[in-house]
DNA sequence: CGTCTGCATTGACAATCATCAATTGAATCG
DNA sequence: CGATTCAATTGATGATTGTCAATGCAGACG
């Protein structure tokens, strides 16, 4: 990825009006777009997504079993799941005993909500 | 914005029997669900990522050899890429000429933002 | 101790993805 | 007309992904 992003103006088109006014260079750097290209990647599944609005609903801590009934894929595919979303720092999760309480990172979601608005 | 999913409450540990009774709902919403992940499956690309940010920022329509350039990409693949976002319905193109300006929907990130928040 | 339970990990598989080289198509210029 | 330019498409390839069955593992219970 590149990361000085200066925009060349064609030298060689046909005769008559350039085809757009040059375009800046990007303000997000690759590095936050590429943090933030991991958060939506993170969420670019449906499953996922469900799971990320039933943690934030419930706003407390939710024990995996569940949240696999909710769905219909097996275990194993939910904690899958459930690693991507830790992986991208979106969720969090606690074990207490035998069971393994997840929930939402405050403020996980912002920085990729203030960047759509 | 939510995806409607409701949690069985928490039983006490039932020795011997299943933790949760599983949850029998029409989702309904699995079809929103599947729109947003769509979307931040769109955005879930740095490449992509940034190219939206480009095309937002410029708030105009941008020709799409100014946008070749600022990646390390191919131009077939920038082609991709754009395919993608459009497909996504989050930009969209217009041919004049030679070029193609594209530019982004004004409210297609707003639905994924909305729910973030 | 042994067994059960809840969750994570592994291994394997097909499907999807990102990428490029080559080509195609369309529009413009000489 | 032919040559040129911009963008999309095709075909191929290696990487990643979503999924399940099987297994592993640690805590709880008897």
């Amino acid at each position: 990825m590149t990361v000085d992003l200066e925009l060349v103006p064609k030298q060689k088109r046909p005769a008559g009006e350039p085809c757009c006014e040059p375009v800046v260079q990007p303000d997000v750097n690759a590095e936050l777009a590429t943090r933030m290209a991991d958060i939506a990647k993170a969420l670019g599944d449906p499953v996922r997504l469900q799971l990320v609005d039933v943690l934030r609903k419930h706003a407390g801590k939710v024990c995996v079993c569940e949240l696999v009934p909710l769905f219909d894929i097996s275990q194993p595919t939910l904690s899958h799941h459930l690693k991507k979303l830790r992986d991208a720092g979106i969720v969090d999760s606690e074990r207490r005993g035998l069971w393994a309480y997840y929930y939402v990172i405050p403020d996980a979601l912002k920085e990729l909500s203030v960047w759509l608005t």
